[in-house]
RNA sequence: GGAGAGAUGGGUGAGUGGCUGAAACCAACAGUUUGCUAAACUGUCGUAGGGGUACAAUUCCCUACCGGGGGUUCGAAUCCCCCUCUCUCCGCCA
């Protein structure tokens, strides 16, 4: 949520800054800053009255132990009087505050100066790539869900059978690979400071109201609707929600958390042929990372989550590009993102690993997460920031993809001590020891 | 699922109609004293919003907030109603 002070001063530069998100903002701008006046209006005059009614109530107890009779009954009527005064002011600045709000939590965060204006994706910017393509020699390579079958590491039917459609059965060594990989990418962000939290993966609406899940993207979450809780599409949002309503001393910043928790997206509507396998899913896992810091170091902050990341998918081996999100491609909340997509070399497609995002004070301003300077008595906003690092499902799909040798897949390096294999198929089988 | 208790400032906790934005204590912060530490003493010590001054302020004035919402009253932390949440005991159970 924007702050209206922001608004209300600059009300040009929001309308010019919401153009680059592809969104025409004047109608909103130009009636939140007409409410806003009136609002204030109102409430000037409202809170005189109250201040007068105080006054009244104060004078009228002492009338009374003085046993002024008569001024204590002509004070009560002024009383009466203005309690009907205000309660219509009341009402007035109710209504106003309301359509204000309810106006303000509409309107998307702004980008950053960065970020190019566009549509859609046809508009990101390419940063940079990294990693090669891999070839094939006397094979053609398989798409990772017939891989999936050729090796029985994962069975979607049977999770059609438990459960519906894009709820995997990850089995054996597939299995194996999901909690190497989950384990990787935790002990990857702790080197870099990161400390593990486990949150919960239900959460309540205060906590979906504050990073902007509700009321925005209401149906893409799972709700659980005896006890008015929604399962977590990320753990940004349960792992941002511990600060909420806090006041941190800036010394306590920057806050850095890793998480891992499966996440449950609706993706109502998004059917398709990039539903294929693994490429979209509405239970997964992942790691995200999250960062509560300085606004004077958010964008630091933000280059750094980014070499993390990027660190990631090097090590694993995959062929990545890092891509900067257009104005258009950029979600509700976000002030600029930073997406990580790995090729899948039998698909012959880039698929989105990690979303990196600086929310600027739009997440804190929602959450009234704030921070106090030494000796300073304001509260300052702080920044939140938070990225995957990484969402398992499509990196597995390029391992396997991209790591097919015919008759085997081969686990990257890195992994290795997490799966205790080196190959999925192959002759090596590695038959399990019972003597442990 | 059944029964009961409770929700007050960073924490403990007082407060049953006006003198309470809220005692006291603890913590924290600043200072004084003492070779250092400790102790003692003094002071500060909630948040948000509006207004004024110079379109400035962390100053001044005002308003709101004692879980949330509504009501009674000239006046509500305090009385009434509804909701939510937490805790304890019992049952069930990973």
């Amino acid at each position: 949520m924007l702050l209206v002070k922001t608004i209300v001063d600059n009300p040009e530069f929001v309308i010019e800054r919401l153009a680059i998100k592809n969104r025409d903002a004047r109608e909103s701008v130009e009636k939140i800053v007409a409410l806003d006046k009136q609002k204030r209006e109102i409430q000037t005059k409202l809170e005189d009255n109250k201040a007068e009614q105080n006054a009244l109530a104060k004078k009228i107890g002492e009338l009374f132990k003085q046993g002024k009779q008569q001024d204590a009954q002509d004070a009560k009527a002024r009383s009466t009087e203005l309690k009907n005064i205000i309660k219509e002011q009341e009402d007035q600045f109710q209504a106003l505050d309301k359509e204000l709000y309810e106006t303000l939590v509409l309107l998307p965060n702004l980008p950053y100066e960065l970020v190019a204006p566009g549509k859609s994706a046809a508009d990101n910017v390419e940063i940079r790539r990294g990693g090669e393509n891999p070839s094939f020699e006397g094979f053609e390579p398989l798409p990772h869900w017939e891989l999936a079958k050729k090796y029985d590491i994962i069975d979607f039917a049977t999770g059609v059978k438990i459960t519906g459609a894009g709820f995997p059965l990850y089995k054996g060594k597939g299995a194996k690979l999901q909690r190497a990989l989950i384990n990787f990418f935790l002990d990857e962000a702790a080197k870099s400071g990161y400390m593990e939290v486990e949150p919960p993966v239900l959460v309540n609406e205060a906590s979906g109201f504050g990073t902007g899940q509700l009321p925005d993207k209401e149906g893409q979450m799972y709700h659980c609707e005896v006890d008015n809780l929604y399962l977590v599409p990320t753990a940004e949002v349960p792992v941002t929600n511990i600060y909420r309503d806090e006041i941190l001393d800036a010394k306590q910043l920057p806050i850095r958390h890793c998480a891992y928790t499966p996440c449950f997206r609706r993706e109502a509507g998004s059917y398709g042929s990039d539903v294929k396998g693994l490429n979209r899913l509405h239970e997964f896992d992942k790691v995200e990372l999250v960062q509560i810091v300085h606004p004077d170091k958010s964008y630091k902050a933000l280059e750094i989550m980014v070499l993390h990341v990027e660190g990631l998918v090097k090590k694993l081996g995959l062929p990545y590009r890092i891509i900067r999100l257009c104005g258009g491609d950029m979600s509700f909340t976000s002030a600029m993102t930073y997406d990580f997509e790995v090729w899948c070399a039998a698909q012959q497609k880039w698929l989105e690993v990690s979303s990196v995002s600086n929310f600027e004070s739009f997440q804190a301003n929602r959450l009234k997460l704030r921070f106090r300077e030494d000796g300073d008595k304001r509260t300052r906003l702080c920044h939140t920031l938070n990225g995957s690092g990484l969402a398992l499902p499509r990196i597995v799909a390029s391992i396997l993809e991209n790591n097919q040798k015919g008759d085997r897949i081969e686990i990257p390096e890195v992994l290795r001590k997490y799966t205790g294999f080196d190959f999925i198929g192959g002759e090596e089988e590695i038959v399990e020891s019972e003597e442990k």
